[in-house]
DNA sequence: GGGCCGATTAGG
DNA sequence: CTAATCGGCCCG
């Protein structure tokens, strides 16, 4: 059961990722707490897929918000956001960490590695633990098969940074963390 | 078709 | 620090 409606992606997409962090993001057997996203818009934002990618403009005005946007960084690594539209801006929320909650030998055995602090905390380790890949691509979590979504109650002690591993419009605090938690991709 | 780039990661 | 590895985009 789903507890994140429709209307938690129908917002500015940087209040979408502050909002998300403390949610429970799951597939499968695999579960986790978002720890770590950041927020991408779709228009003035040079970092965002929409700046160069045709492809990213016609898969935001085509699809749900909400819907997962998965795409093949590097040529090896899956990457997943939200979409995110229907609010004051559209964009993403990528994922970028969780703190691993169930399935943790399946995330061991995934990601080839047995420390707990290792296996979700960077945007490719998490969707290799969670077995997402390119199939996932056009999904829906809020109503797919075998996806967990569930809103945080509140969120207490989340930072605020800029965005890792971006060249443009870097500069932009569209970063947020959980306070003090060992399972980020960067420390605060 | 060819060249370049990238929201990363693991390993030396 | 760099290699790995490939879809999208810009040429031409």
């Amino acid at each position: 059961m789903n507890l994140c409606s429709r209307e938690f992606f129908q917002r500015d997409p940087v209040i979408c990722a502050r909002e998300m962090i403390g949610c429970t993001f799951g597939l499968g057997a695999t579960i986790g707490i978002i720890v770590e996203t950041e927020a991408y818009a779709a228009e003035g934002d040079r970092a965002c897929h929409t700046w160069k990618r045709a492809g990213a403009r016609e898969f935001v005005s085509s699809h749900a918000p909400g819907t997962a946007y998965v795409y093949l960084n590097y040529g090896m690594h899956w990457l997943f956001n939200f979409l995110v539209k229907g609010g004051k801006r559209d964009g993403f929320v990528l994922i970028r960490a969780l703190e691993p909650l169930r399935g943790i030998p399946l995330m061991e055995s995934r990601r080839g590695r047995e420390s707990i602090a290792d296996l979700c905390s960077g945007p490719a380790k998490l969707t290799q633990a969670l077995g997402i890949e390119g199939t996932h691509h056009g999904c829906d979590p809020l109503t797919g098969k075998g996806w967990l979504l569930n809103k945080a109650p509140v969120n207490q002690g989340v930072l605020v940074s800029k965005r890792i591993g971006i060249a443009l419009d870097s500069e932009y605090p569209w970063r947020f963390l959980s306070k003090g938690c060992p399972f980020v991709s960067v420390p605060a």
